[in-house]
DNA sequence: TATAATCAAGTTGTCAGACAAATTTTTGTT
DNA sequence: AACAAAAATTTGTCTGACAACTTGATTATA
């Protein structure tokens, strides 16, 4: 799945970025591509994509130079990944409790989201999410039932609505989430067992797929330090 | 300033991409290239950006497919940029008022983040950022004196430290921010007229140079509901 | 007729080599 | 030592080519 080489060329030079020093030079292209086994054109491509994360900057003349020290390389919000990935990275044991998927119909914010009807069925998976035992994050999903029915529900769920329709081969592509913040509203705080109005970090997404659909509409409210989103910003005119 | 080739390409490109329907094919590449007048190996490149963005989709013998919906295109936060920008674009009217400018010296968080020593000489710009007279966001830039001394402070400053920065050509690259929410804070709550504790989104921010050095760490204070913030979220495996 | 195999055209992926434009280094001259 | 010119280096772009893959039409076959 993917292409060989170029695949192959990104995850190289970027071990090679991030193992360089703030400012330091990397070797020349011909250079760099003849090392790496691949046509200067090819090379390229790859050194624009890290160029369009920021990461590396080249000049005409000069050379291309690494950016210095953003530590670690897309763990933030760039990439799409369930809490459980993202938790495993962090060494922290978490786990699901109060697992309610049920069916319901569209009402104008999840029709107008979703794109769909008024009135469609919609199945919705509501959980919260524990380390060490206190709840830190509280997912709400509302996906369209031809996406996932609420009879066809995983036994086992691991949690994760994105882990399960990706292991399903879902041709999903990108997720726009809205950041904001909010007091906790008098269900979402009974659940995450803290007081009515406390601060929470909250994201709605949409996640869509090749086509464009919609196919997972949702809320997660999170308690704040447990987890640290944190996101790169490139500075628009470079 | 710039790349005059490529950078016309991919403004081009962006407004293809955005003005066609998801999942809509491109040309192909031969007639792209030839269309917008430049090499196929050049437009392959700005592709290659747009793909990183998770924009577009492109598939060996089949083509190259726009994926769908991400209606306003890097408006969100993956790119940087001021507040006076931003609202511009909302067509928001903003002001600055309670400007401060003041000299102070470095405490352990703020030695840390800037990677300065214990005590360093500081420059710090407060402000509260209004719309429409009504204050919607508290802003606090620290920077090292040698990057900006209060004295050298500008006359006119337009409220953004950012496009002070780069009006002055500093070499800046990218900014990494943590996102969390808090309660507001005495000070700040005084500032933005609300009650202390109510609810805030908050920007921990660290801004680059080419050279990796960090020349502004601040802390963005937003009232819900004034600012929409949004990011493209990638999904890993593509 | 229905189905399977084959073929042809089109499209992206990669490559090699070349030259232009910008920068840096070296060399020559005063 | 200081300055100017030339050479070498490096990224930006172009051209043309072929490989790998997809898709749809065509042909052969049951």
């Amino acid at each position: 799945m993917g292409n060989f080489p170029f695949q192959r060329l990104q995850s190289e030079l970027a071990v090679l970025i991030t193992h360089a020093k703030a400012g330091e030079r990397l070797p020349s292209e011909p250079d760099l591509a003849k090392r790496l086994g691949v046509s200067r054109a090819t090379l390229r491509e790859a050194m624009r994509t890290f160029e369009t994360q920021g990461l590396i900057r080249r000049r005409q003349g000069a050379g291309t130079f690494v950016v210095g020290q953003v530590p670690v390389i897309e763990s933030g919000l760039e990439v799409l990944e369930s809490l459980d990935t993202m938790a495993g990275r962090m060494n922290l044991d978490i786990s699901v409790s109060e697992l309610t998927v049920s069916q319901v119909f569209a009402d104008k914010d999840h029709a107008e989201a979703l794109g769909v009807p008024l009135a469609t069925k919609l199945t919705t998976v509501q959980r919260v999410m524990r380390a060490d035992s206190r709840p830190v994050a509280h997912l709400v999903d509302t996906l369209p039932d031809d996406v996932l029915s609420a009879q066809q529900f995983p036994d086992v769920f691991g949690g994760s609505v994105l882990d399960f329709l990706l292991g399903r081969g879902d041709p999903l592509t990108v997720s726009r989430a809205d950041i904001s913040a909010i007091g906790a509203p008098a269900d979402v705080a009974k659940l995450l067992e803290i007081q009515r109005g406390d601060v929470l970090l909250k994201f709605t997404s949409r996640l869509y797929t090749t086509s464009g659909r919609v196919v997972d509409f949702s809320h997660s409210y999170f308690l704040p330090g447990y987890f640290h989103f944190h996101i790169v910003r490139r500075v628009g005119n470079i």
